[in-house]
DNA sequence: TTTATGTTTCAAATAATAAAAAACAGCATG
DNA sequence: CATGCTGTTTTTTATTATTTGAAACATAAA
């Protein structure tokens, strides 16, 4: 069979609640007007005064269309919409591959992903092939798809291109106007390092949280639709990562909240030479320990 | 009905070719070995098998497996592979937009483009998701596509974008050791600039073509695969409005020309700084080009 | 002349299906 | 008895067919 009528439900359901506005014996508006209320085309809405009809809650004729009674909630039609969710399929997604550490090479099943995530198979096949433009994934010749990430290459590429997209947006925040929410951000992250810095013993693994706030802020400078994409992707890997590998994270994370202070320092006092410099330093250990983080888990 | 069988009929006649190879009536190997030969599954040879039965070529019973006689051209099955190619769908499909203006907020018909091009329907879909993780297309609300490309903002967006790219790759070349083939790449687009720049009064409309391979030259030194991806739809929009703004075309490139040369020096100097300014310069100019190149399609 | 409805056409979403791949199980042969 | 091969079954993918929904067109009422 074919497509679900979830849209026909939802606007019945939408037009039994505009009805329930109306005075008894009204006569309803054009079926073009129903159809922008509901946001709807016309064929739509001709079903479901069909249905109305049907449901003797309807005299229809021509376009004389009386309503013949208030609607009652019994005369509902219900929608059940498949859990799940359709929306932050990018975010499970790579969830998985970095929760589970999926290693490189694995073939994916779109059959397999449909089933585990809840979503039509021709959704998740445009979300692989989005996904493939990213160098994420590629098709097999054999048909079927196989994740590349996450070998050293991969990681490496990505950091590098990490670095080049920062070093430009802290390049435009320290030419930002005095008025540009960014400081007022960049004031609130600096009280929240320093609250951290000294509450490192006991807090420290609440920088990971920290850190993505941190390169949100600067990213958010640089309004482009091309670099928008990218940052997602790249926060979510460099997130998790910070999260897991646990070898001195303490003093990693302290060593980090000193590199964004300078950071911050540096483009409070509009020093953007400066501030290039400090970002370089905190990409160069970003870097660093997104690769160390790959050998352990290759050890492991 | 469902889908070709163009994987059995290559299999097929890459067998037949094998089966050239070996003495008359001579036994022929596991099903698992000829499934590796034509890199195909089991179930295909055995296909092949079944019919090679048939066509008495083969006396097959168990795992005896005896060829009765050398195959003809004959006993080959054509594949007839349909024309267009999905292959270089990317290219076409720019190509078209670029090339008859198809303005922003043009819906795209699915049906329609894959009538067009040649293409079938799932393709084009999975192709309509890559392009809108660059933000070219989008979903509508009400189900189809979308072309989002190309108002004045995006391309202001990725002019900034490709001249954060390209800055970068400058700077990589600069540091570039001496035996790189990007050196020898240089040194032969600076005569071919040259030589450009003796007979600019006459065939000024090559520049267009230069310009592709200069940035070409300086892109391939970055070998990362998220910047690949972009420089691949940057080069083709930025080539094809190069060859349609025809205002002051000639006095436009003879420019470019110098600003290209001056960058090749600098490179060659090794002098980063100055690569880097000459860039600017450069890129700057480019801007300018393409949104003014924008301008006189809107009064058109 | 305008606005509404009746009718038709076309496209997009999704189920159904044939083809191919992979998994499984039993058997033969060294 | 263990390895490798074939017969069979199960999954999965690519592709078509079908149905719902959107939009274009035509016609009639106000």
């Amino acid at each position: 069979m074919a497509r679900s009528d979830t849209r026909f439900r939802e606007a019945y359901n939408q037009i039994l609640d505009y009805c329930g506005t109306l005075p008894p014996s009204a006569a309803m508006p054009s079926e073009t007007r129903l159809a922008e209320l509901a946001g709807v085309s016309r064929t739509i809405i001709r079903r479901c005064l069909a249905r109305m009809e049907e449901e003797e809650l309807l005299a229809w004729s021509g376009r004389e269309k009386l309503l013949l009674r208030a609607p009652r909630a019994s005369d509902r039609i219900d929608v059940q919409k498949q859990a799940g969710g359709t929306g932050d399929l990018e975010q499970r997604f790579l969830d998985w591959v970095l929760r589970f550490d999926v290693p490189a090479g694995t073939p994916l099943s779109v059959a397999e992903l449909s089933r585990n995530f809840g979503v039509p198979q021709h959704e998740l096949k445009e979300f692989l092939a989005g996904l493939s433009r990213f160098g994420l994934v590629s098709r097999r010749p054999q048909g079927g798809w196989m994740l590349l990430g996450f070998t050293r290459d991969f990681a490496i590429e990505l950091s590098d291109f990490r670095c080049v997209l920062e070093l430009n947006a802290v390049a435009r925040v320290a030419e930002a106007p005095v008025d540009h929410p960014v400081w007022a951000a960049l004031a609130a992250l600096r009280e929240a390092h320093l609250r951290l810095q000294r509450e490192i013993e006991t807090d420290f693994h609440e920088f990971s949280k920290l850190d993505e706030r941190f390169h949100q802020a600067i990213s958010s400078v640089v309004k482009n639709r091309f670099t928008a994409e990218f940052q997602k992707v790249i926060s979510l890997i460099f997130h998790y990562h910070y999260m897991w590998d646990k070898t001195e994270e303490k003093a990693r994370n302290a060593a980090a909240i000193g590199e964004h202070l300078a950071i911050i320092d540096a483009l409070e006092a509009r020093d953007a030479e400066a501030a290039q410099e400090a970002a370089k330093r905190h990409l160069r250990t970003s870097k660093t320990t997104l690769l160390s983080s790959l050998r352990h888990h290759e050890l492991a």
